[in-house]
DNA sequence: CGGTATCCTCTCTGATACTG
DNA sequence: CAGTATCAGAGAGGATACCG
């Protein structure tokens, strides 16, 4: 599991796995991500479909995962300014690492509660 | 990438996936995740390799990992009371997603400062 | 050596009101 | 509709001192 490099590469390394739970981390990224994939585009719609977020905090995580390229945020000025947002091919890349994540998590949760076959 | 599964069954799945980012999350589980991975065994040991650490945060994130079943504790009273922590047999598990984990953040650097190939 | 206890600070999140 | 501004509370993390 642990690789055999130089200590400067494992520090890069370490950064980088913080940076790939950042992106995700936090209350809301995980509910929205799912509410877009579920086909929600525009705000309204988004927040009406995670129960409890604020305008706030849905937001600043729309801003930030515009940040980091895993979604578009569309703004059609024809049509009374509409705007819309979508994933990016990136983000769909990312999938199935989540895919994983998600796995790893639901085991993980059985192994805690002691109802797991592993360990 | 979004499964076609029901609201109940997805809204677990959004809890595991959160839950996976919660063990290795905060400032600390990962260098001393790594920390372990080098050899270091005793408290003090991995407090030294890891830069700027408290005994505070490393006692903390030491006994949330242990929660989570990454690490064991091994007392040993027979040699003046030696404590060596160790990674278990899931831990190591664990290993392939932490790598693919790497491998997204290291591309996500590359995309997000415009080097990248990807977009 | 391997921790705990206490206090303090700083960031993240929530509530609410306002805006083009 | 799609936000921004402001203020307040909760929680993560840091500094330091003490303990078996």
């Amino acid at each position: 599991m642990c690789p055999k490099e130089n200590a400067a590469q494992i520090q890069s390394q370490i950064r980088a796995l913080q940076d790939t739970i950042y992106v995700i981390g936090g209350k809301w990224k995980l509910p929205i991500i799912h509410s877009i994939c579920k086909g929600n585009k525009r705000f309204t719609d988004i927040q009406h479909s995670i129960p409890g977020i604020t305008k706030r905090m849905l937001s600043r995580s729309l801003k930030e995962l515009e940040d980091n390229k895993l979604i578009v945020r569309n703004v059609d000025p024809d049509f009374t300014a509409t705007i819309e947002y979508e994933f990016t091919q990136y983000a769909l890349e990312y999938g199935k690492l989540i895919l994983d994540m998600i796995r790893w998590g639901e085991n993980h949760h059985k192994v805690i509660t002691g109802k797991g076959t592993k360990r």
